[in-house]
DNA sequence: GGAAGCACTTGCATTTTACAAGTGAATTTA
DNA sequence: TAAATTCACTTGTAAAATGCAAGTGCTTCC
C-alpha cells in the first residue's frame, strides 16, 4: 500500500485523509467495542462491506499505522488484527461521535445506559476503555 | 437534495454517513474557525474542492439539517451560510480530532496554544467556542 | 448598457466503489 | 490421505463518485 497523501498539514484535514470515509472508523469500532479481529468478522458486520474494500482498508489503516498485524500462531491462513496506540487515541473521538449521533439519531442503537455514562462521566468512560484496550497491546 | 441513506442505527455508522466524507467536515471547519460563510469562500480553501462536489455537499449538509442557509440582505446573488446546533454541537468531535491530529502529524498547522489549552482545559474550549457559535445563531 | 462577480450547472475523463466470481494456501472431514 | 471446506484475499466489470474545465443565468458595479 501507497503511503497516504495528505493535502494540508490542517489538522482536520489531516484525520480525514486518514479515516474520512465510510468504512474506516466502522473497522476500528468493531476492533474496539466488538472484539472482532480478523478479516472474516469485520465481514460479517451488518453494514456489509465489500471484500475489496476491506482489503484495501485494513492494508491502508496498517500503512497509516491504527493497525498492526499478526498470523494467528493456531491457525496459519488466519491473520489477527490489533488497534495501534495511535488508533487506541481515537477513542475520545469515537465517545464523542457516539454521543453526538445518540443526541440525534432518534432511532439510535447505542445502549441507553452507555449514553448515560458518557454523559455523567465521560472521562471514566475514556480511561477505561483506553486503559482496556492498551492493557491487550 | 435527496435524503440520507442511512445504513444502520449504529451511532458511529449514522455519524458516518452524514459526513464520513474527505470534505464535508473541511466546510464545518472553514464555519467554525475561519468565520467563512459563503460558496465564493469555502472555494478559496487550500484544500482545493471542486465546484460541483462544494455545491453538492452544501446541499447535502443543509439536507441533513447541519447547516442553514439565507439570502444575503445586500447582495441578492449571494447566499450566507450557517451552522445549525446539530453542526455545533459537533465542536467536541472537532476537538477532538484537533488534538489527535496534533499529536500524531508532526508538521501540523494546528497553533502551539491552542493545543496547549486543549490539554489543560479542555471543556473552557469547548465551552467558549460552543457558546460563541451559539451567540450568531 | 456593458462588464464583472457570484453561485452554481453541465459534460466528460478519471478514480473509487459495489458486486460476483475466482484463487491458492491451510485446515478439517471422510 | 485424498477430497471438501475454510479463510483471506484478488480479479473483472459495471455503477457511482470525483476532478476538471467550461458554461449559464442572475445581480451588481461602473
Amino acid at each position: 500500500m501507497n503511503e497516504i497523501k495528505h493535502r494540508t498539514h490542517c489538522p482536520i484535514s489531516y484525520a480525514l485523509d486518514i479515516f474520512g470515509d465510510k468504512w474506516s472508523l466502522l473497522i476500528i469500532r468493531d476492533l474496539m467495542f466488538q472484539n472482532k479481529k480478523t478479516y472474516g468478522e469485520f465481514l460479517k458486520s451488518e453494514e456489509r462491506i465489500s471484500t475489496n474494500i476491506l482489503a484495501d482498508r485494513l492494508a491502508m489503516l496498517e500503512c497509516a499505522g491504527l493497525l498492526s498485524s499478526k498470523q494467528d500462531t493456531e491457525n496459519k491462513s488466519r491473520k489477527i488484527y490489533s488497534l495501534t496506540a495511535k488508533a487506541i487515541d481515537l477513542v475520545p473521538v469515537i465517545i464523542e461521535i457516539i454521543n453526538w449521533s445518540a443526541t440525534y439519531d432518534f432511532e439510535t442503537a447505542a445502549p441507553k445506559e452507555f449514553i448515560a455514562r458518557i454523559r455523567t462521566d465521560k472521562q471514566t468512560v475514556i480511561n477505561e476503555l483506553t486503559a482496556y484496550l492498551k492493557s491487550t497491546l
